[in-house]
DNA sequence: CTGAAAGCGCTTACAG
DNA sequence: CTGAAAGCGCTTACAG
């Protein structure tokens, strides 16, 4: 095997077609393989291509063929623990499949987002994963035309019900959480609302409450919606308003510490006195100490399916007819429920 | 304002001139308005392209120009905390430059690095940042020629001093935590030495020393290397090891967490007894109960002018001539030193 | 099996 | 100021 070529310039395939002595059609037929090619044409023609270190221009062959290989990933905030892990399920998958992944940040902008979207179109994105921002009054349906209609999936927030969704089903997320507070005996268990103009954390204290119906409880919902919020201020609101409380569900792994934190400085045993479950995004609810009972959510594999969901889509020509996954989340035992 | 085109087909230059009966050569031009157009004539291809939804085709223009609006990112993993706030700062400053950012995951191999390097070559990027990965043998000056002399650009890690690169003072750093344990009179500092295959940890550690030194004394170096290591380990050894240690600096939050479990356990008083040191890495630190006394690095920063960096590059066609920057870190005071 | 030609959508010298 | 033409690098009907 011989080394490639150093120098600056990429070599084209009118470059390894003339250094083989054949036409551009040919050497692409030889190195594509689609088209039956003369075995000795074919064998000389890789041979130099390897030797020029030929690669083939990406931009090039989508133009002409009018599909690219790019998926483009809209997160509102890339440090917003839950989405490196989409982020990471999406990639491997995109790669696996021989695309690649633009990741656009929308800062929780539903106007940004719009833009982004066209913008990723622009630049060829052929499939757009996107989580919604939660700011803004514009929805994927205001700009899905804009951008021709080519595949769009939701993923972790539903913004819309018109447009597939992989989601992790956070009523079960509610679920767990109440049936372990229940099953320890709590009587008085307080929820951290999270952001309510968004469906997941709607859904989450949805299935929450109505565990707790089913025992005669109605759950004490305190705000938690203000992004800066870590849970500690909430959790000094539950101990003046409802000193009763026996129990908090908080809406991260973020207001979970917060509320610990409160709990600690008031002396409150946890959770003797009050019970904590967190939504674990960060994966640290294990280490800290006492390690936090959590939710676990399957993140990296919502990535991946919708990555995938999304590469079918554009494979196909049609969406699934499965346009709404929920996946399902556990519980992990830690020491503070 | 009429409202855009809503069919599937994307309205092309060709379209938006036959609707205003000129030209292909002129709409482009009206629409760049680098070359003077009559100005009625002007309007008239702005108006329609705005009313056809016309969005020029980066792809073909990229083709045509030879360079793209791409920067690659390649990270090891995006779910390691200290990269999406690289990626952020990243996405960010590309976008505010007209450029759309790729993300690769290396997840750690120094092979799939350089693979990914060509396929983001290929894919058109213009420039690419890197994370360099710590496992395998390739460096980014293998595949620098194969991606033909595009801009390369380190963050954070440092794997050769012959590309530039932006990252963090890691000796001071080490200089920082080091001080603060002196200050506090602490005689028997122990560091957790992370992966020693790493630049950063190198200089974190050399300066660490440095510093103790100066003042006679010798840090225990303990072993952090693996992965998966989350601290509590290697403090159990350095409590056998080493009964005495007084101080610990730990190589992220992750370890920090596990060194405060493994000392809680213990019923060793913190700081009292062993004061602790991180570095954040999760913006966690400070929502920890007690809150970690850390080291905080200017990640989004990196990620912001490395971007800018290579993007100068690009323009100007020659790197700065200060290919290594190193900014300066920060003790955040927190309760555990 | 192979080559010349057309064309993806765009930009830009070149000639009016 | 404007248009016809060439060309970025590739793929693929079309005609041998």
């Amino acid at each position: 095997m011989s080394s490639p070529d150093n120098s600056r310039h990429q070599a084209t395939l009118k470059d390894v077609a003339r250094a083989c002595g054949v036409s551009v059609s040919t050497a692409s037929r030889a190195l594509s393989g689609k088209t039956p090619v003369e075995p000795a044409t074919r064998a000389r023609v890789c041979a130099a291509a390897e030797a020029m270190g030929y690669r083939p221009n990406f931009l090039a062959r989508s133009l002409k063929e009018g599909n690219s290989r790019m998926i483009g990933l809209i997160v509102p905030d890339i440090t917003n623990p839950v989405f490196p892990s989409v982020a990471l399920g999406a990639e491997t998958e995109a790669v696996r499949q021989g695309y690649q992944l633009m990741l656009s940040h929308s800062h929780e902008s539903s106007a940004q987002e719009a833009s982004l979207a066209l913008l990723l179109r622009q630049n060829g994105a052929a499939g757009i994963l996107v989580a919604t921002a939660c700011r803004g009054t514009q929805s994927p349906l205001d700009w899905q035309q804009a951008i021709r209609g080519i595949p769009v999936c939701q993923v972790v927030r539903r913004q819309t019900s018109r447009l597939p969704c992989l989601c992790v089903d956070q009523e079960m997320a509610g679920r767990l959480a109440a049936e372990r507070f229940l099953a320890r005996g709590c009587r008085r268990p307080a929820i951290l609302a999270g952001d309510q103009s968004l469906r997941l954390h709607r859904e989450r204290l949805h299935g929450f409450r109505s565990v707790l119906a089913a025992a005669g409880l109605n759950p004490i919902v305190q705000d938690s919606s203000d992004p800066e919020e870590d849970g500690s201020r909430a959790a000094e609101q539950l101990l003046q308003l409802a000193g009763q409380t026996d129990a908090v569900f908080a809406a991260s792994d973020m207001q979970a510490l917060g509320v610990m934190r409160t709990l600690v400085q008031h002396r409150i045993a946890v959770p003797e006195q009050v019970a904590v479950i967190g939504v674990d995004n960060m994966g640290i609810s294990a280490l800290c100490t006492p390690a936090i009972t959590s939710i676990r959510q399957p993140l990296q594999e919502i990535g991946r399916l919708a990555c995938r969901y999304v590469i079918d889509w554009i494979r196909t020509g049609h969406p699934s007819d499965d346009p709404l996954v929920c996946l399902p989340c556990t519980l992990m035992d830690g020491e503070t429920a």
